[in-house]
DNA sequence: TCTGTATGTGTAATCGGTTACATAAAAGAG
DNA sequence: CTCTTTTATGTAACCGATTACACATACAGA
């Protein structure tokens, strides 16, 4: 590998003319630039990061927690930031957290021990503490805080639609799966849920179900329909359970959507294959990826935010495990 | 941060004794040690990572390309790699390629520049030149290659299987999806599948996937059933384009399995929530990403490995886009 | 007691960049 | 033709670790 000596003894200069030619700071005669240019792409110089990082104290590398890369809703939000930062020429460190807290302590350790230029989390632990004291700017995903910037979805207003949904087309006994409680997120969507159910005074049961995790999921859809064999509509705290759901729902040969209506969250890419396809709640995951992107470059650039927020809206996507809708003509 | 001086200071030695200390080399009296301790614990002193690699010329990280995050099976290996990597102190800088080549060829370039200790590459890209002339050891997982050691599954044998099953319960007009042809694992266990239904003399057509992400996979399911309407069996290139096929079979009214038998291939964890659950050809992904973390850091300890070549046994998941089978007894 | 080896510690060079500061030449002002 | 400012470049310190080397002391064997 070739270091900055080298294109400094090649170019006939000094290594500090070098490092101001390479990073336009300072005076560089015109033709003393041609030179070292000409020496970097003879030599195919790449300047070493880690030395840069050393005396900058920053590197280009972005740290992305996530509490569970196997469920597909993460990935899309990975590939929102990840597109974002590329264009910005930042790269990123996955941490999967696996849901654990040790797990992301140790992550946050390493970014920090790695000079991460910023930090994206979307971890579900209810613990922010550990952040109170980070060196580099910091973005929460899918979940909000009143301390630091964040990007979510309107999570309220999505339970409150899946409900609104629901009911509208008829289903009079519902089932509410409440996500991990630790899970603000989850929480928002309950709420906004059983406001709904209220105000349409619908029967309705809650279940809580306290992980998102694929093992899991067919647990919980056992177990709702021990509990409440007669539901006519599942709200489903996110599209991995509500497969769950369906899957189970079809072994105990009920007919969907004419028996039972099933809506999830999230909107994964699997949910448009499943059978019937299913309806859900769309969280425009790529979309929050690149807006937390954004919020966390404004704030490497120097703005400070302070707990800037932004929500951004979902959407009932209509697919087949619902029916259609009794119009009144 | 506090930095090894800090610690020095407190202690009351100079920061080579510190250093060695922290590094169990060379000598250090007993009672500096605890000195020393005392001083790293009360400065809650972690050593800078990014100095630390600067002098040793490699971090305590590990380079991962994947092709597509999107895709559930990599989340997956890349879950066996990092569980792996964790238990040895690695960390995981995670690059999603997109299976584009300069996507890919950035990632290296990081890789190279933040002193990345080894690469696993996923990468579907059939140009393996630029791992060449790497300056670390590298593993490629999901693939093969006569110069680096590697992991994969036993893509022949699951296609091989994948035709004896689907054959083996009746289905006699079989289509057989074709993954990329750059990409290796497909053709293998294309091969296999082409191999076996010559031997079992069956009529099969054959139509190319040039790719296994979502948003193709529904096209090539359409284009399948108006290519080959007849058709009583299809081998998938990979379990989501077998759900886009099933998606599509619902939609046209087919019967699963007695008119059409679908088999695919990965075993993600989606395909058990599939109507009716996806039969398919699994592919172990957490343990070849565990392998490949092995291999990787056995290397990273001094060993030369040469091209081994790590092959792990396929499996057929039996669920039921497949028919039961016809006993001869 | 003398010598050789084992033990313990500090000084300073090093990794590959960036930048403060000094210095010199060129350009512009009067 | 000076004097000031702008342009151009080099020297050396610095970022925070590791380690070669020098040196000092302790301990062993003869």
């Amino acid at each position: 590998m070739a270091t900055i000596k080298d294109v400094a003894k090649k170019a006939g200069v000094s290594v500090a003319t070098v490092s101001r030619a390479m990073n336009d700071k300072g005076y560089v005669h015109e033709n003393t630039r041609k030179l070292i240019d000409e020496a970097i792409r003879e030599l195919n110089y790449k300047p070493n990061e880690v030395a840069r990082s050393l005396y900058n104290k920053k590197s280009r590398l972005i740290g992305l927690i996530l509490p569970d890369i196997r469920n597909p809703f993460f990935p899309e939000l990975a590939r929102g930031v990840e597109d974002k930062m590329q264009e910005h020429g930042f790269r990123l460190i996955i941490g999967n957290a696996d849901e654990q807290l040790d797990k992301e302590l140790d992550y946050i350790e390493t970014f920090k021990q790695n000079n991460v230029i910023g930090l994206i989390s979307a971890s579900t632990n209810a613990v922010l503490t550990h952040y109170e004291k980070l060196s580099f700017p910091l973005v929460l995903l899918d979940r909000t805080s009143d301390h630091h910037p964040s990007v979510q979805a309107d999570g309220y207003e999505g339970g409150r639609l899946a409900a609104k949904e629901l009911v509208s087309r008829g289903s009079t006994r519902i089932t509410l799966l409440k996500g991990p409680v630790e899970l603000q997120t989850a929480q928002e969507r309950f709420k906004g849920a059983v406001d709904e159910l209220f105000n349409a005074n619908v029967h309705f049961d809650v279940m809580t179900t306290a992980s998102f995790a694929f093992h899991n999921a067919e647990y919980w859809a056992k177990e709702l329909f021990e509990k409440y064999p007669d539901t006519d509509g599942v709200i489903a705290s996110n599209d991995v359970v509500a497969a769950a759901v369906l899957h189970e729902a079809h072994r105990l040969g009920k007919k969907i959507p004419e028996q039972l209506q099933i809506i999830g969250f999230d909107d994964i890419p699997f949910s448009q294959f499943l059978y019937p396809p299913l309806s859900t709640i769309r969280q425009p995951a790529y979309e929050m990826g690149r807006e937390a992107a954004k919020l966390l470059i404004r704030q490497i650039n120097g703005e400070t935010l302070e707990a800037k927020r932004i929500q951004l809206p979902v959407q009932f996507i209509e697919r087949q495990t619902t029916r259609k809708e009794e119009r009144n003509d």
